[in-house]
DNA sequence: TTAAACTTTCAATAATTACTGAAAGTTTAA
DNA sequence: TTAAACTTTCAGTAATTATTGAAAGTTTAA
């Protein structure tokens, strides 16, 4: 497979993974680009490389800055924008991981916390209702502050040292 | 709130964050609805809660089914089927991570591993190239690898006995 | 068998979401 | 200033995804 190829594939096959990380798909293709990039990148560039509009590009680069993946650079002497994005991943994962958090486990959780504070009425229905959203409840909160614990963890957790202790 | 409205809640809420646990809405609402029931429910007790047509139902449970989510239950004496789903939320997490994983996490993770061994012709752009997808595909395997362990903790995770450890 | 009770399928359609391109807006060099 | 270089906005349109409902299929009781 040649490096044209490569690229190809991983831009596209990135790009249909956004939904799993919770971006869609432009976004995700705008930083797989410049993940790869060995410079800056300008949003003609972009538009190139994905062969977008121009509108699609720049409302879905202030998105991914939004996110806190992408930023904005300026090259002295150069009159246009140029695009970088976070190259460590672990950082990148730390983003993804907070960002979505905020924007969506967060707010679930307190539903939950709501839905499940009703007073028991004594019937059966009431009774399972309240148990079963708090057991929910309880499941969103403790996978959202694993998640952050994992994430935010200083020392690098892609080696897998941390395993060894979860045996 | 009154049972009703918590449960109206309830399950909008659980079924918009669908997404978020990779199934669709009606299939999320689906589950939802069965999550807190204290007993089966028919196809047609599911089209009218949930205001949805039966074919509609009927693909969405069968999705559910394939998920291994929601099982079909029959009645004595009865002749339609009636419907159950999962009840403990921690077999349910191990379910949903493990489909998730085969689904959507192992397929990107093998053309990861393809698309980062191609070979360095030398140029800048093939060394980033393989460097990146290279770390990319280390935290997909982590995190797929993490995600396992987590959930197919015999001991209960929900105690959170496990942070202990994580410091 | 057969016909009633039930489930599945799928073409048509609706709803949602993404994308374009041109006009409006902004910044900067001269 | 002003006009060129650039970015953003957004109404219209395209693409995608979800939903319906009726016909076809299946199962079971008699």
């Amino acid at each position: 497979m040649e490096l044209k190829e490569a690229k190809e594939k991983f831009i596209s096959t990135w790009g249909s993974l956004g939904t799993l990380w919770g971006i869609n798909k432009v976004m995700a293709q705008i930083q797989s680009l410049l993940f790869i990039s060995v410079k800056p990148l300008s949003m003609e560039d972009i538009m190139e490389e994905l062969k977008i509009s121009r509108g699609n590009t720049s409302m879905n680069l202030r998105q991914l800055i939004d996110w806190g993946i992408v930023n904005k650079e300026f090259i002295p002497g150069e009159r246009k924008e140029y695009f970088t994005t976070e190259k460590n991943v672990q950082e990148l994962a730390r983003i993804v991981a907070k960002e979505r958090s905020r924007r969506e486990i967060q707010p679930v959780i307190k539903i939950l916390q709501e839905v499940s504070s009703i007073k028991d009425d004594g019937s059966l229905e009431s009774k399972e209702f309240i148990k079963q959203t708090k057991a929910l409840h309880d499941l969103a909160e403790t996978a959202d502050t694993m998640l952050h614990k994992v994430v935010n963890q200083k020392q690098n957790w892609l080696t897998k040292s941390l395993f060894k202790i979860m045996k």
